[in-house]
RNA sequence: GGCUCCAUGGUCAAGCGGUUAAGACAUCGCCCUUUCACGGCGGUAACACGGGUUCGAUUCCCGUUGGAGUCACCA
């Protein structure tokens, strides 16, 4: 059987979108499961919509998440140039353009931007529709040579008939047909002389020789255009896989504003890598078994696209928190404190044992965002809210907190070592003597040494982190507080 | 609006003619617990609707409804 051969072919127009994440996930896990090729190519002919440095986004992406090109504008594997600006040089566009105008498949257009706009325009929801009249299919050879030696600007149109229609498969959504008057007439080059993306795509391809076409599900409705054009071409149609919309919490297409759409955006709000790939491999795909924790290596064996799912998937940040965390308590000690110190730091500048409190922290973060909030309270005292005094197990007609802190204090003022261990063993002496429960005398100590109804650790280590003088400081003021309640 | 696609709990999803309709996240309760989290146990919650086909439909077909995508000299 011939070898697999998929490509991700991204535009540079800025950060990478979580569908073209996933795109290019599922075209490299397609093309490893099968030990085929995958390769890069960049589609820049727009060059309006071109920026800088877009493409350096590609290529960090790619190798911070793994997924290695066996070709591309780096790697040549025999089928360059990997870039379309680059491809155009060589006239390859334009060539192959001329070969369908010798076939009577495409046709030059010189229809200015007035004469289209003043075409049958429908609006629909703020948008204009219109079908191109083929009005310059009418032209005769001499006029289109007259307006081509005139140097009037053109472009080249593919030319659909009006009648019949076009069928093409799709490995997920079975066989789609299309009535042609349905099908526009679709420029194929610019007046700038760029190829469009519709053909481009469809030249480059081929000529690489891609055999597996994946790609959104946005392509759908216009695939038959494509596939008129391998026809006409006389080239075998390659294999497509439509892959189902990723879609925020609204169901519609994951946009900007949602936050999250880009690598990029979860990258800084503290997901790891290895989380997010293996979260949108389940977005659309899911295995035989009910195994949700994949690494990459894992993802290519188990990887089979016919169990891409047809229907879009909503994008649930809650979830992926969930598998991030399930990342993080796995993680090595060492490379999760790697990290988590430069959150840390920040948190808390000044003498503080990172270390110690990167171990306290690192089974209750699920994105590495979530640090500071954690920790903060170590540096300052937040301000007491009396209220928390009060936890709902605690019964204060028993054991009321200003009495446990009152009798505490000068239990801790005469104690000299305040590791952990030996606080809790002085403290669990106080509990033994006062006959109540554990919890009675722990809570307020811990609310008053940190001032938060929830911290990473217990009251004795939180003491042990702040030290005597710091932790009799924030006990006095506690007892103050109550007092005066 | 035309065209195309989709339709199992709030979300991701398994199922591929006969099941008590899995599992995960979220949610709720209990246990564990120096608070929270982790962990353990348990609960609530779904086949959009109407016709067929069939001995039998969540599963196949048609329609309805709902949702989405698309309709550029953008990709």
């Amino acid at each position: 059987m011939e070898k697999i051969r998929t490509r991700y072919a991204p535009s540079p127009t800025g950060k990478m979108h979580v569908g073209n994440l996933r795109s290019a996930l599922y075209e490299f896990l397609i093309a490893k499961h099968a030990g085929g090729d995958f390769m890069l190519r960049i589609e820049d002919t727009d060059q309006e919509r071109f920026v800088d440095g877009a493409i350096e986004i590609i290529y960090r992406t790619m190798a911070k998440t793994g997924l290695v090109h066996d070709e591309g504008p780096d790697k040549d594997g025999g089928y360059g140039p990997y870039v379309q600006s680059e491809r155009m040089k060589t006239g390859i566009y334009m060539k192959y353009a001329k070969e369908l105008i010798d076939k009577g498949e495409a046709y030059y257009c010189f229809c200015d931007r007035e004469r289209l706009a003043s075409l049958k325009t429908e609006v629909v929801e703020g948008k204009e529709i219109r079908i191109y009249d083929k009005h310059c299919l009418g032209l005769s050879i001499e006029e289109v040579q007259d307006y081509l030696n005139a140097g009037r600007p053109f472009v080249i149109r593919q030319n659909i008939p009006n009648e019949g229609s076009t069928t093409f498969h799709d490995e997920l959504y079975g066989d789609i047909t299309v009535e042609n008057s349905e099908l526009d007439d679709m420029i194929l080059i610019k007046s700038d002389g760029f190829p469009t993306y519709n053909f481009a795509n469809v030249v480059d391809d081929h000529t690489m020789n891609i055999t597996h076409v994946v790609r959104g599900n946005e392509y759908l409705s216009s695939s038959p255009k494509y596939v008129r054009l391998y026809e006409a071409f006389g080239w075998q149609v390659p294999v497509y896989i439509h892959l189902p919309l990723i879609t925020d919490e609204n169901h519609k297409k994951l946009a900007k504003r949602s936050g999250h759409a880009s690598f990029e955006d979860l990258l800084e709000q503290g997901f790891v890598t290895e989380a997010i790939i293996n979260y949108i491999a389940l977005l659309g795909w899911s295995p035989e078994d009910n195994r949700e924790i994949f690494s990459l290596r894992e993802l290519i064996e188990n990887f089979d696209y016919r169990r891409i799912s047809k229907s879009p998937a909503v994008f649930d940040i809650v979830k992926l928190r969930w598998m991030n965390g399930e990342y993080i308590k796995a993680m090595d000690f060492d490379v999760f404190y790697e990290m988590a110190e430069p959150y840390l730091r920040l948190a808390l500048p000044g003498n503080f044992d990172l270390k110690k409190i990167a171990a306290m922290v690192k089974t209750r973060v699920e994105v590495f965002t979530d640090i500071a909030d954690m920790v903060d309270f170590f540096r300052e005292m937040p301000v007491y809210d009396v209220a928390m005094y009060n936890h709902k197990k605690m019964k204060t007609d028993t054991v009321s907190s200003l009495e446990v802190l009152r009798e505490v204090l000068p239990i801790l003022e005469v104690q000299e070592n305040y590791s952990n261990d030996a606080l809790y063993q002085v403290l669990s002496g106080y509990v033994e003597r006062k006959g109540c429960k554990n919890g009675f005398v722990m809570w307020p100590v811990r609310t008053a040494v940190s001032g938060k109804q929830m911290t990473p650790a217990g009251a004795t280590e939180i003491m042990e982190i702040l030290g005597k003088e710091e932790s009799l400081r924030r006990i006095r003021k506690g007892i103050e507080m109550l007092q005066n309640a």
